[in-house]
DNA sequence: ACACTATACCTTGCACAACAAGGTATCTGG
DNA sequence: CCAGATACCTTGTTGTGCAAGGTATAGTGT
């Protein structure tokens, strides 16, 4: 079967897409509660059915990008049983990047649906 | 006076977050029919209150990628007085990519909703 | 005439996030 | 004891938006 579209090519703009929202969606899942990269990862996969699939080479940096902000703050914990695993908590400081990158998502995705919203409009 | 939250570090978040929306605004706007390249940056800041401002320096190479990748063909005019403007038109395969552009944009910011509504109802 | 601004196009180099593709170490199931 | 899952991390590549430069023409003011 020829692939006229190559979907392989598509990958590009979703990848674009995720920029910059990655981070909010982030401290977004760690509103909810205390949580581990790994299962970012896999929660991220399962509520979105693959929308905002992201690898764990992706999240990591992120991670740590909003520790070194301070956005966050970091607890190890071993088990007796099973891998050690990384606990991320929101700070005061993440809690107030939060809500203004929930603003900044806001004020871009509003300008957007105007402007894709004018032409049915105006002709 | 100190500034707290360095204003200039939040333009970067606006910087990623227009990352592969760019082609779908501009296709958009030339589905509204012929334009040339200064007027898109023009019309872009205006329409959107400066939320979707580009510089011309990121416009033309958008454009010059449209055209390579055939979603527009271009005509040069020089009128009597003026200087020589550089007309871009959709092609069929551009409205086509604008539509699929439209679709992936829809799911992706579904996606994102979808996913920050969600503590509010959960807990 | 001359300077200045606005219009309109273009180019180069940088920054930086998402990703692929590698890696390590630990635990569990057969 | 070995394959796979879990859980973490790192390096190099790629694409795109942008700043900061540039050119050329037309209009305005003095």
């Amino acid at each position: 079967m020829i692939e006229l579209h190559r979907p392989e090519e598509r990958k590009g703009i979703e990848r674009e897409l995720k920029r910059g929202s990655l981070e909010l969606i982030v401290l977004h899942l760690l509103s909810q509660g205390e949580a581990y990269g790994y299962e970012i990862v896999t929660k991220l996969t399962e509520q979105t059915n693959g929308a905002l699939e992201v690898t764990d080479g992706t999240l990591y940096p992120v991670l740590y990008r909003l520790e070194r902000a301070g956005a966050v703050t970091v607890r190890w914990e071993t088990p007796e049983r099973g891998v050690p695993r990384k606990y991320y908590r929101l700070t005061t400081a993440g809690k107030e990047e939060l809500h203004h990158l929930e603003e900044e998502w806001t004020t871009f995705t509003k300008a957007m649906a105007k402007l894709l919203r004018q032409d049915r409009e105006s002709r």
